[in-house]
DNA sequence: ACCGGCGCTAAGCGCCCGCTCACCCTTGCC
DNA sequence: GGCAAGGGTGAGCGGGCGCTTAGCGCCGGT
């Protein structure tokens, strides 16, 4: 009713449920500086620093530094759930689903890749019980993924020897991307995303798509 | 001529080359460490006490923490570069190059998991100078598959759109086995290679090869 | 038998970490 | 205007960090 909920493009501003403001404030800044420097490395001093506020301030919004990356890493794997989860909805064959969700994943992984980073890759920094709970959100995104290409493989549109081993690549490659993927480089996300789409369907051996292979 | 210096069978140990016997059980405690925490979250007394020592005698081999990264940096990334560059070299059809370099460069960062952690994602805890160096030989890397690749499209084997970005894709799709691969896992190193292997035979549209393409 | 030197340790220095606490402004309600 | 409440601050705590230093035991050479 009051403010930042809308959702209207698809993508917003991600943090807009985070809801006191000095709060979102302190999550974005402990989002930048993870992905920079690594959770370990960043100390809540500069976290605070970079949210304009006093180290003591951090503790009035988050119990402890471990409770920012969960946070994080929970709106984030759930961001990724939703995206993977709404193209493996929409109509039309396994391949154009496999390929939307390829492309939007990726486009995620590269245009969010301060975010990416720190979801995909300090994973082990959260204690074990919420490890847990992020593996959980893990394994639904593998799902996802893994129904499409099963899908495919029984309507004969894919030629897939190994589904969980493909599915676990196909993730592998979009998830990498936050690893590599370079603002200033040559390459927007559309494009990486686009590139990536054709990549995998040829994984799939997806009949009659992506490059000139039509007798 | 007096000791561990045979590389017969193509691996052996990996840290053969590191001479004083203290010296090589502090790297190599200092490998196991840094993929268990990360670099940040590794303390000297830690790396000191899994090889048996005082916190005071890792000062003796090393001049600080970081240089201990930086070697364990530089041997696994001069073993990456030969490990492509042997592949690059055999011959072959580029298929079976590019097969060869998949599988042998996957079955490294399976098998030898803890390593090729610290190697591939501990890169930004580097200085300046350490990390530029590094980055000389990942350019070497690059230069190795995209070789490959460039030689099996000039050949009319190959059928890729965007060479570098190929590149790019196959080298993450590799790289990223050592985040994911699991040792109690089911899938042994080579049976992942093998896996791999056929995956980007497909991505880069690799004619008579692979899964059942002939008509 | 002596001894120089190397490999190693016990102790500890100075620093900065995550986190706490006593207190202070601002704000909104009566 | 009084005042409770909640967001914020300055100072600082206990502790663990990377790294140093003084000195000890062992070992090969003569």
């Amino acid at each position: 009713m009051s403010t930042a909920e809308e959702t209207a493009g698809g993508e917003a501003q991600p943090w807009g449920e985070v809801t006191p403001d000095a709060a979102r404030r302190l999550l974005l800044a402990a989002v930048e500086a993870f992905a920079e420097r690594g959770y370990h490395a960043t100390t809540t001093r500069d976290i605070a620093g970079r949210a304009g506020m006093s180290p003591a301030a951090l503790y009035i919004h988050y119990k402890t530094k471990e409770e920012l990356l969960h946070r994080i890493s929970r709106i984030g794997h759930e961001k990724a759930v939703e995206i993977l989860r709404t193209a493996a909805r929409t109509e039309g064959t396994p391949a154009e689903r496999l390929a939307d969700a390829v492309s939007s994943f990726v486009r995620w992984h590269a245009g969010g890749r301060t975010t990416a980073k720190v979801v995909q890759y300090e994973l082990d920094s959260l204690g074990p019980d919420a490890r847990a709970e992020i593996l959980g959100l893990r394994r639904q995104v593998d799902a996802e993924v893994r129904g499409i290409i099963e899908e495919g493989v029984r309507s004969g549109d894919f030629d897939v020897a190994d589904v969980r081993g493909t599915t676990l690549a196909v993730l592998s490659l979009c998830i990498d991307v936050a690893r590599w993927f370079n603002v200033d480089g040559p390459r927007t996300p559309e494009e990486v995303g686009e590139l990536y789409a054709d990549l995998v369907l040829r994984m799939v051996g997806a009949r009659g798509d992506g490059a000139v292979r039509r007798p």
